[in-house]
DNA sequence: GATGAATGAGGGTTCATTCAT
DNA sequence: AATGAATGAACCCTCATTCAT
């Protein structure tokens, strides 16, 4: 009947419906399964738990979104350690980064999605929040970075950039949650590079 | 046996655990029950329904916050409108807002918990939403404010407001649900004032 | 405040109301005594349970009417016996039967309403049989009657006597139920009587 | 183990029994369950819900009689436009009609004892009613076809006819619920044709 | 690849009633 | 005459998952 993979599809489709709608807790397997069109023992087959079904909406992009988080920490890291690097081109390449990602996350809009609100009672529930760790490893660079330049009068708590990190997390994501579209999304992430950077200075002076 | 009304509030210093433990949806009114050594009878002789046992915990602290918001747009407003009123009155007044905000907070730290983290399926799920709705108001003064005294070459989206509001909210919210102390809380409190002050004037400038 | 036995008639008068609404099984007593202001001891010093409240909204109508029938048959009797009694006679006093059973019932609507149609669950349940049977031993002594006058030929079966008394109990019953007035119900009580005389007549014809 | 669908059997005979003894509302899922020797989930794989349980043991029936019902109102509808029928052909039609329905009736013994006396609750629990809607339209349709043949002195009320249904509806579900046997019923379903007819005839003499 | 019957613990909630005060 | 806290069994129903076929 030409089904062969075709029913796991249809599963993916219909439980990424129901994973929207209701969210991780509150989806059922059995409705997912009676959308499909399909039983209790196919998804099974398929998908080891429930957990495993969310997983396969999302693994992928959650994984790569991070390496390319960690990639822009490197790359950043060559910036800062090349010497004739001007406060221009870092705040450049800030803007540049906040591109990629907003670009990255709406070409997987369902699954980012999925990732930052309906992840509650999965193994990703914590998505979110791990995003935010990377994200503060790049800041605290920054921060280090800065000190170097400008002398260490202006003591940075560790919380404080946690909390930054957060700011600046939070910020993209709701771009996509509150539901711009991508060109409103990119056009306001540049408020948002200028806001961080004005922040950032106001609490770098003496 | 000296219950009187000692059962009650066992119950709700119980309810209050498993809710800050389990969230509202996955708490089991049994289970709740069980570790007060009480029916479920009982229980529902106090509480009409697990919303209602939840509302219980938090009702007050969340009307309160609410009324301390719109207060203090109130009084806000009636700074604006007074022409001898400074700029570093105006952030002295923010200032002293994050405190209130803090302070309350702390003073009401298990009820906070409950509507900021765990209330997700009770009635309160939108209650953060709900307070940037309020902060939103209170931004929105404010540049009406700004817009008077430098012009309106920078238009500011709604959405931007928007998002202001929950950067604000956000970032206080954060110290409780991060664990500082109130000691912690209210320096960082500052430091919150004095970024999104240098946030403001970045994307207000021409 | 001069409460005195006023806190029993207000419990009557609402769970009247609500026995009249949800019937016997869905009242709740805990909604009758929210409803009249009272606690649940209260209502429980008045009546020993449920099915007590219940009969006291209902003994007294349903002990009258089972008396006027019974009267009404013992006074049938004495008709039956005196020889100059004529078949008008017989029949106008069947109707005059009807008559005052209509009259007593709309008299005693909500008694009436609650022990046709709202009494399931409690000891009054076969209120409606407990009628029917009555109702037969009158029929029976008109049959007795007229098979002496008329004789045996035509063998009228325990049963179809069984639900002769039927007919006549829910064609009066309905009347209450399917919410006639009392003047309508008075003309209808005739029509009634001439579709069971007719009735009669036919079956009795050799 | 040889239960492949004998547990759907098993359950509903269980079932059967006891809406049969307790009536839909006092009926226990639990207890169901329990005497078929299986567990609640095993149930509700088979039905939905409680009423889907009742419908599956009577929903067939409901829906035949009533066509059953309609069907003949319609062929007496030809009947009657028929000039040559006789009043002898219409009554012996409507015997025809009463031993059909009865039959049909004592075919479904359980399915019929639970429609008219134990579905209280259930989404069936008007059934009885809408029987007597159908037979009511059939009998306005005899009064039609009586009123142009011997003129209309006699005005016949709405709740007459409406009653004169119930009568009839009434008296051939007491036949069963009254425990008479088929061959009782048959009899005595023709007794029920003879005193109906006389009823009719004596409320349109003029 | 897929079926579908079955598990069994758990969900929130309602109930008539009791009894010490 | 009335309070109101407390009982505890029962209610219908949902869940993710398993497994023999």
């Amino acid at each position: 009947m030409g089904n062969e993979t075709e029913t796991r599809e249809r599963l993916l489709e219909v439980a990424k419906q129901e994973f929207l709608e209701l969210g991780y807790e509150k989806a059922s397997m059995r409705k997912i399964c009676k959308k499909a069109g399909v039983t209790t023992g196919a998804l099974y087959f398929f998908f080891k738990d429930k957990n495993d079904l969310f997983a396969a909406l999302v693994k992928e992009v959650a994984d790569e979104i991070k390496m390319i988080i960690v990639h822009h920490t490197q790359k950043e890291q060559t910036i800062y350690e090349d010497a004739k690097t001007t406060p221009q081109a870092i705040i450049a390449d800030g803007i540049e980064q906040g591109r990629d990602f907003v670009t990255y996350m709406y070409a997987n809009k369902d699954a980012f999605m999925l990732l930052l609100t309906k992840a509650n009672g999965s193994s990703y529930e914590n998505f979110y929040d791990e995003l935010v760790d990377l994200m503060e490893k790049n800041t605290l660079q920054f921060l280090d970075h800065i000190t170097l330049e400008y002398g260490k009068e202006n003591e940075i708590k560790p919380y404080t950039m946690h909390w930054l990190a957060h700011l600046e997390t939070s910020s993209f994501a709701q771009l996509l949650t509150h539901g711009l579209t991508l060109e409103e999304a990119l056009i306001q992430a540049e408020v948002i590079a200028k806001y961080l950077t004005g922040g950032w200075l106001e609490i770098l002076k003496k």
